[in-house]
Order: C-alpha cells, then sequence, then structure tokens
DNA sequence: TTATTTAACTCACACGTTTTCGTTTTAGTG
DNA sequence: CACTAAAACGAAAACGTGTGAGTTAAATAA
C-alpha cells in the first residue's frame, strides 16, 4: 500500500511549511496563487484527503449521527432509516446504526459506547422494554452531556427533546370513522403493539370513533397484546367473527393486519363484503395479498427525514440552544385498497 | 452542560500529571495502588470517558467498519444488516451504514466520502449498476489504500477480496431437483434479477438441473428481466399455465415467487396440487401466504456475521495481510411448506 | 534613505490520547 | 552514610489538522 498522505509529507516534498499546505488547500488568500496552484495539483495527484479523525478532533465535531433503532427488520423502521440516512448524507452526515433489539439494556450500552465524541447527536426510537420500565435516564443524561437527541414514532413526555410522530391518534380516529361511515357495526381492534405510546394512542383513536358515532364499546371486540407472540397465540380464540357478528377490523400494525386478513379468509368470509379491514402499515406487501389490505400509510421516509433535519439544525445552530423543543407530526395517508368498501 | 471531563482536567484537579492519570487508568503496573484508586474513583466521579477520536488518531485505527447496502427495504439486507452489526458489536466495532440505492455513483461517493481514516474497511453489497457497467475500480483503489473489503451476496470475480456468498447454483440446482422429484414436467423459470451474479447463477442452477434429469430445455418457460418493475410488465403476458402447461415454478426472488403464487390462484389453480411453487425468499412474508410458500431460505444473519467476522479477522491480522483471500460459502435451507408436494 | 505597508509564508500551539524516556523519590544494601 | 536499584511519577513527543500570531522580504510612501 501507498503510504497515506497527509499535510506533512507534501510540505515535506514541496519543499514548504505544513501550514502553507494547509492554507492552500483551504484556498486561504494569505497563499499566492501560484504556490496554491501547485500544492493543489500535487495534493490532487498524490490523492490527498484529509484525515477525518484529525478534522474531527480539532473541531470537536464527528459530523456522525446514531441512530438506534428498536428493530430494523421492521419495514416501518427500515423506511425511517432510509430517510434518516438519505437526508444525514446530504447534509454532510455520516450514520452509525445500532440496533436495540427491543431491549433496554442494549439501548444504553449503545448510547454509552457513542457518547464520547463519536457521534453528534441520537435519532432514536425507544425500545420496547425501555417503554415497559419507564428508564429514561439515559436520555437525560446524553442530553444533559450536550448530545442532543430527536425521537421518532416511539416517544416519551418525559423527555424533553425534539420529536418526530405520527398522528397516531387521528389517524385511528379517520380510519375507524371510514369503517363506520361505509356501514360496519362490530369493529374489532386488534394490538399487537399495547405497551409502546403509538400502541396505546391508536387504540385510543379507535375509542373516540366509536364514541364519536355514539356505538357502544363492546370489551369483546378488543384485543390488546404486547408482541407478535403473544398476539398469535391470543388471537385464534378471540378471533370468532360469527359469533362476535364482526364485520369491520381496525389493526394497529401490519402483523395483526394479515394475520386478520388470513383468518377471515380460511372462515369463508368475504372481503370487503362481509369484513371491512384497515391496519398501520408500511411493508411492501399490503397490497400484495388478495384481496389487497387498505392501509394507513405512515411515511416513513419523510419521518426520516425530518428527524434528521431536526437534529442537524439543532447541531449547527450555534446560537446557543435555547430548549425550544419542535415535535413535528407526519401526517399519513388512508390508502384504500379492496379490504374497504368505497364511501 | 458540565464540560467534558479531560485528562488534564482530571490532572490538574488532583495535581498530578497527564501521564499518571492516562496510566492509573489504565492500570499501568507504574503507577501506585493508592494513587491508581485515587484517580480511578475521581474519573468514574467525574463520568470520565477517553475520547474516543483522539484515542483513533492516536491508534490510526477507527474500530468502525464502512457498510454499503444497495437496498435496506429488502428484507435480506436488512437481515445481513442486522447480522453485521450484532457480529461488529460483539467484538467492540461501530457500523456505519450508506445505502447506495443501487447506483454506482453513490457508492462510489459513499465510499470515497468513508475513505478518509473514518473506517476500517467495507462491508459491501455490489448494487445493480455497477454490476452492470462492470466498474470496479473504486473497491480495488480501496484495497491498494489498505482498506479491506469483504464482499457479500452479489460479487465480482474481478476483485480479489474476502467474500461471503450463498451456494446458489447449488441451491437452485436442489430446490429445480426437488419439484421434479415430485412430479413437475414442465416448470417455468421466473427471473427479476437477471443482471445481477446471484440471479445468473440460479438461473444457471435451473438448467443444469433439468439437464440432469435429461429435460429439454425450453425457452418459453423462461421468463429474465432486470428489476421488479420490467418482471411486473411483462409478467402478465408470459404466464400463461394452461397454453404452456406449467405445473412448477422456481423463482429467483420473493418478489417474483409472490407473483406467482397470486397469479396462480386467480387463474384459478390450486397450490401444490396443480402448480408447485419454490422462491429464494428472505421475506417474513413468503409463510403467511395461503398456501405458505416453499422457500429456499438464505440466512442473511449468519452471512452478514461471517462478513463481519472476516473482515474483524484481517483487520485484526498482524501478521502483514498475506492475500490469502477467503470465500466463505453459507449453506442454504430448503423450507417446505404448502406450496410443495412431499417427497 | 528610512519608515511603513503589504504579500507570502512559517511558527507554534491546540485538540485529547498514548507512550517512551527521563527524573525524582523511596527502599534496600553493604 | 553512601550507593544502587527499584518504584512512582512527570515531561515531551506524536497522531494529522487548523489557526492566530509572528516573521521575512518586497513594494510603497514619506
Amino acid at each position: 500500500m501507498r503510504p497515506k498522505a497527509t499535510l506533512k509529507q507534501i510540505a515535506k516534498e514541496l519543499n514548504v511549511s505544513v501550514s502553507t499546505v494547509s492554507k492552500a488547500l483551504s484556498n486561504s488568500p494569505e497563499i499566492s496563487e501560484p504556490t496554491k496552484i501547485k500544492v493543489q495539483e500535487f495534493a490532487k495527484l498524490k490523492n490527498y484527503k484529509p484525515n477525518n479523525i484529525a478534522v474531527n478532533l480539532k473541531s470537536k465535531r464527528s459530523k456522525t449521527i446514531g441512530v438506534i433503532l428498536p428493530n430494523i427488520l421492521n419495514p416501518f423502521f427500515a423506511k425511517v432509516f432510509s430517510g434518516i440516512e438519505k437526508a444525514a448524507n446530504e447534509r454532510g452526515y455520516n450514520v452509525i446504526t445500532c440496533i436495540s433489539n427491543e431491549s433496554l439494556t442494549k439501548e444504553i450500552h449503545a448510547m454509552d459506547i457513542l457518547s464520547n465524541g463519536t457521534i453528534d447527536g441520537f435519532i432514536l426510537s425507544i425500545s420496547d422494554e425501555t417503554q415497559k420500565e419507564h428508564e429514561f435516564k439515559h436520555f437525560k443524561e446524553a442530553i444533559a452531556d450536550d448530545l442532543p437527541i430527536v425521537m421518532f414514532d416511539r416517544t416519551s413526555e418525559d423527555v424533553n427533546c425534539d420529536k418526530v410522530i405520527v398522528d397516531d391518534f387521528d389517524s385511528a380516529v379517520y380510519a375507524v370513522n371510514h369503517l363506520i361511515k361505509t356501514g360496519c357495526k362490530n369493529i374489532a381492534l386488534l394490538s399487537n403493539l399495547d405497551n409502546t405510546s403509538v400502541g396505546k394512542l391508536r387504540a385510543e383513536g379507535y375509542l373516540q370513533a366509536l364514541k364519536d358515532n355514539k356505538i357502544a364499546i363492546n370489551e369483546s371486540l378488543i384485543m390488546r397484546t404486547q408482541s407478535n407472540e403473544e398476539f398469535d397465540e391470543q388471537f385464534p380464540s378471540f378471533f370468532d367473527i360469527k359469533g362476535k357478528k364482526i364485520d369491520g377490523i381496525f389493526a394497529v400494525e401490519e402483523h395483526a393486519s394479515v394475520a386478520a386478513h388470513k383468518a377471515v379468509l380460511k372462515g369463508g368470509f368475504r372481503i370487503p363484503e362481509d369484513v371491512q379491514i384497515i391496519g398501520f402499515a408500511d411493508g411492501v406487501w399490503s397490497r400484495r395479498l388478495t384481496p389487497s389490505l387498505s392501509t394507513v400509510s405512515q411515511h416513513g421516509p419523510e419521518i426520516g427525514e425530518a428527524a434528521a433535519e431536526l437534529l442537524i439544525n439543532r447541531l449547527e445552530d450555534k446560537t446557543e440552544d435555547g430548549p425550544d423543543y419542535e415535535t413535528r407530526i407526519i401526517k399519513t395517508e388512508l390508502r384504500q385498497r379492496e379490504s374497504t368498501r368505497k364511501l
């Protein structure tokens, strides 16, 4: 391997000082045109690239943001991540990624590892376990150590920081309203996210829509679980279409929607004639089912972009961070496909 | 914010030298037990963490690996990524991620951005466009600059480096053999990846299996396209089950498998009685379809772990890298579900 | 001619660590 | 007590970069 070109090497070979090289490369007016050209051409020839680590050390910023995701296999998080990555790159930032796997310990560990100059700030969605345990100290410490955090999707009231969320409550109200308006009387709520902030909000939206339409709440139509596994376990005994006269289903996440879809068809019912389904979903698969699923789409990439923008703005805002934290809401969209009837 | 604790600060407050603090914290034998304890306790109190950037600058390694993925929304890559992240973390490495979006330009740009000390090496899967253009200069330059590369899945013969692949050819032979043994006479090949190395290998495996079983190759049963979009466009006119007497389908990727699944059912045929289907797949959805799809599973996480291990071993191998590059093959597994008949 | 400006460049330090080498202190020995 | 050796610590350089303060030499002004 060729030795990596450094300012020092170039300086020696051209018989000038290191500072001259540095200034010439940054087009400083203190350097004469001829030497500038000489240095710049030589640097290009040697394929010189400023050592990023040294630059970071001087500037005390790494231009890198740490992203902590609960689960990259969930297409929603993958979409958000792609948005973060895109927006960050456009503004000259790199992205370092850790996966908490829904574990509080891993979340803390990841933040700890990165909180030593490696990154300038965090973008994260709170892990399942963290929300269950109400343990937010690590977030507050990071912020106190001048490492700003932007939370998305799963956020916490208890932590003061920028946030990007979806209007979960309103979207749920809207979706359930649609079911009601198209004739559903007995709408089931399927939650496999009942431990998370977003799951709760969507469930509340369901309740609100019923209330708005003066429909009595029927607890036997409501299923709340905290994970896909728990959901799969309880679903068969819960899901009695005929007995419960279910004619509409609102699911807070794609896993539940698909399970319902499958069960409805297997039971010999027609979608959407007998049973309508709407679910929150971000995978590519809702539209591949037959009949395809109507979904509440969350615009994952936009969420990611907004989060990155928020964080970078804060990082580059020199006006001594007044903690005027912002919560940005990304509107959802009801994508009507074949599992719902038209109004 | 509290000022970040540094060696200098601690040294001043304890009236010792910077070197003493450094040595005390690293448990050097040159420091007496009492001062060690004094320093260590004070450091813990002040929540001291060695500035990673400074450490990197000294050690000339960042303990960070750059990962370049063609598309994080593809569940296969997401799985591989989770494996990389896990294995890297276990060995004390961070992961910086870029998404090439199947673009050569973005791939080059990403590598360029990171090749300045930010990372110690790359793990990547070659972008679609890069494979089409046969443009591998950027890989070779990185390797020449002492930034090792490990390629996975989509690799290139033209680049000398460690690789992790799946036995695409053998897996395809095996899968198609299974179809033949269970009675299929007219097996269609659906490729939506015909530009990539893996797509080609799987197609060749299909041909080989026919040859091994002395079945004549029928070009009208073979469909080759270079993207999902192109596939979707041509599929309807290609897929004539009755006319072509198709009784078996081998798909090189999940998208094609699902399209076939849908089309078969829509045509009024039964799976697997009339038509059997096997596809390469990594999504969670193959098993959710009704009937569920039999798939060739690629063990994405294992691929990622192997890649990380290979790279880190090379990074930490002090024995002046003899380029004894290794290609590790991760065995696939034929997951028999409902879309195939039992032997 | 001498003083003053200006252009062009060099010096020296800083960022926070680690590490080598040198210096001081303590303990041990004759 | 003097000398040696080990133990404990400090000074300084280095990693590669950026920057304000100096330095030189030439050009201009008085």
